[in-house]
DNA sequence: CAATTATATATAGCAAGCTATTAAAATGGA
DNA sequence: TCCATTTTAATAGCTTGCTATATATAATTG
């Protein structure tokens, strides 16, 4: 009976859920005096990797709704981070570029969340720390294809 | 060099968040039916268990900020899930109930997550299952502490 | 017992996620 | 060529999280 032994405390959906919330706040309190958020994190990861990618390849690469790429674009546009132009073939499309303030920002920021990646893989042998990768990996393999 | 290694798919953090953000698309889409959601799901496990609970009681086993939890409690008593009723020796404090309604959707909504959780671990063995529990388990408590 | 401090909840306002819809531009077929 | 379809991005409106602040009631203490 899974259903009458259900609990809280063993549901992977809810140890997940608390696990993320619990990131984002140790990510957040490093990352905000560099004027980050959790929401533009992982923008700024793609285009440390490569400026000038479309929306639709950020929507791609990270995973998230198209509505909600734009909307962290405006934001990131907002606060200097970003600035959008315009494609030289195709009017429907913006490239993405990172502000000269935003490229200073790379150091400091992977350093926070390194920082944060330690913490919270305290006390795991390196075994145990590649072990919870790839279990990760599986489960959002598992979720992705469903 | 952690600092210039770091990539996305490799950092817990990131890893973790997306597998959040799938889990919550899955769970929401067996759940909304019901009249549940993601918010709401984890105040009904514990109200499930034990009614009459005061908000604060709420609070400190979601974990949670009360902020959240009163606008989550709003919602539910809004939608008619739950309602709030005032404490007997204490004008402060609000105890929350189940409608009749809420009572009865304890075994479907338990299903639902029970199929996620299952889902979500296809291919693991029973002892990588519980491997990722632990780990989790030990993340939550390492970021709790911080 | 009055005044301060502590506790419980609510509210304001923001970020970041979502779905659904709209608008504009490009593409492809009759 | 022109019309329909597809593609790209923006917008509206919702939930769920957060911090900061306000308000009301209890509890404590001088």
């Amino acid at each position: 009976m899974t259903e009458t032994n259900f609990s809280r405390k063993h549901s992977e959906g809810y140890q997940v859920n608390h696990m993320a919330r619990l990131f984002i706040r140790a990510i957040q309190d490093r990352i905000k005096p560099l004027g980050l958020s959790t929401g533009t994190f992982p923008v700024m990861l793609a285009l440390w990797e490569k400026e000038g990618q479309t929306q639709r390849e950020l929507v791609q690469e990270l995973g998230v709704e198209q509505a909600t790429m734009a909307n962290t674009l405006s934001r990131m546009e907002r606060d200097g981070l970003v600035v959008r132009r315009a494609h030289e073939a195709d009017a429907r499309v913006q490239t993405v570029w990172l502000t000269e303030r935003a490229r200073g920002l790379r150091e400091p920021a992977i350093r926070a969340a390194s920082e944060v990646n330690d913490l919270a893989t305290r006390g795991m042998s390196d075994q145990q720390r590649a072990e919870f990768t790839t279990l990760t990996t599986q489960v959002i393999a598992n979720l992705s294809e469903a």
